[in-house]
RNA sequence: GGAGGUUUGGCAGAGUGGUCGAAUGCGGCGGUCUUGAAAACCGUUGUACCGAAAGGUACCGGGGGUUCGAAUCCCUCAGCCUCCGCCA
């Protein structure tokens, strides 16, 4: 969520950078946004004026009635009535107005860094570097799917009896590889400097609503009804809300976290769209890397996260390319964000493997997520998290490219974690 | 799941219907003293919104109610603790 004070200082920039993202009402979500600052505002002052009256004469009667002077006393009650009264009204039309104003705000995404190129498809997205070499396969090399079957490594037809498509069963090798994938991330990441946490994966109304999955992306979210809890879609909601209405030191930023979960995800609407093997599922394990940063150095932590995803993803081998996404394919609540794609070298395609974004204060100014500064001031900080990385579609290059006649050579650096260095 | 207790400022802890945004202690910050430090002493020390300012308003776990007036009384929800039950 955007500040107020932002909007209001400046409108007419905050417009202009909204149409990079191509939010084609910005001009009159803000100028709504204005209308109902200035409401509320004056509503405040209303509503304040008459509290302040009913106060004093509150007091004033405990003064009579302490000095014995009850007729006095009652006669002010009767001012106190129809007071109640208005500002029972003046309450509600605050609330109201105050209600609106959110509910505008919350629609209106993050302003992309002045660097976001403008564009409005993925078509439009700027390639910052390349690396690794895309493998020459084999005459009879197979897609991740039909090699999973032919080393038992994943069973998707099992998966989808015990609970439906997109829910894998790994199986012997294939579930040890997982796991050597996820301790390989971890790692890396606390080797970084990230401290790991095993969080819920169950979170509530509130840590759903501070890092933006709630009102607007409920559809994508599991829904346990009978508690009202929401499966994670991503291990950023749970670590985030770690410092959600938190007033931190600036001597502890910055703050950086990694964890390891599951991420569930409807992908409603989605059906049919690359959803063969690895592709798209509606549970994936996910190391996700997060930091709480000054606002001077958010950037240079940005550029930080995406160096360490391309040196686990150039460990691997894997041939990737990095991308800035344009405005129109950014997310709503991202500032500036990096894509990383592998080449799955039988689908022929390239995968996104991880996106990692700086967030600036928008997601702090909902999670209420500040530091004092030197001069004993309370800011807003700033938030940047990645994937570090998503498994399956890693899974599924790794399999795809690195497939012999022999079998599937499993790279160097996985060898300690899994114990087997081909897969036959 | 059942019974009881509890939730107050960074922490500890008082306050049980009016002058309480809240005593006191610790911690933090500033100062005096000191070559420096400690100790001692003095001062200061929550957040947010409105306002040019003066000042105003709200917040004592969340929500609602009673009352002219609620940290204090009532209802309700949640967290924590103890005991019982169940259980990996």
């Amino acid at each position: 969520m955007l500040e107020i004070t932002t909007i209001r200082q400046n409108p007419e920039a905050v417009i202009a950078r909204l149409k990079v993202k191509y939010v084609e009402n910005a001009a009159e979500m803000v100028a709504q946004i204005l209308q109902y600052d200035a409401q509320r505002r004056s509503l405040q002052q209303q509503r304040d004026d008459l509290l302040n009256r009913s106060n004093t004469l509150a007091q004033e009667i405990g003064q009579l009635y302490k000095q014995g002077k009850r007729p006095e006393a009652d006669a002010l009650k009767a001012e106190t009535l129809s007071l109640k009264e208005s500002i029972k009204q003046a309450e509600a039309d605050f609330a109201s107005i105050d209600e609106q104003l959110n509910q505008t705000l919350v629609q209106l995404p993050n302003l992309p860094h002045e660097l976001v190129p403008e564009g409005a498809t993925p078509e439009e997205n700027f390639e910052i570097r390349r690396g690794g070499t895309i493998p020459a396969l084999h005459d009879k090399a197979q897609p991740h799917w039909d090699l999973v079957q032919k080393y038992r490594l994943i069973d998707f037809e099992t998966g989808a009896k015990i609970t439906g498509s997109g829910f894998p069963l790994f199986v012997g090798r294939g579930a040890k590889l997982q796991r050597a994938l996820i301790n390989f991330f971890l790692d890396r990441a606390t080797e970084a400097g990230y401290t790991e946490y095993i969080p819920p994966h169950v979170v509530n109304h509130a840590s759903a609503y501070a890092t933006g999955q709630l009102p607007d992306k409920e559809a994508q979210m599991y829904h346990v009804t009978l508690d009202d809890l929401y499966l994670i879609p991503t291990a950023e909601v749970p670590l985030t809300n770690i410092y959600r209405d938190v007033i931190l030191p600036e001597s502890e930023l910055p703050i950086r976290l990694t964890g390891y979960t599951p991420c569930f995800r409807r992908e409603a609407g989605a059906a049919g769209k690359d959803t063969r093997g690895l592709n798209r599922l509606h549970q994936f394990d996910k190391v996700e890397i997060v930091q709480v940063q000054h606002p001077e150095h958010s950037y240079a932590a940005l550029d930080e996260m995406v160096l360490h995803v391309e040196q686990i993803l150039q460990s691997l081998q894997l041939p990737y390319r990095i991308i800035r996404l344009c405005g129109g394919d950014m997310s709503f609540a991202s500032a500036m964000t990096y894509d990383f794609e592998v080449y799955s070298a039988a689908q022929q395609k390239w995968l996104e493997v991880s996106s990692v974004s700086n967030f600036e204060t928008f997601q702090a100014n909902r999670l209420q997520l500040r530091y004092r500064d030197a001069n004993k001031k309370n800011r807003l900080a700033h938030t940047l998290n990645g994937s570090a990385l998503a498994l399956p579609r890693i899974m599924a290059a790794l399999l795809e490219n690195n497939q012999t006649p022999d079998g599937i050579v499993v790279p160097d650096v996985l060898c300690p974690y899994t114990g087997f260095s081909m897969i036959d």
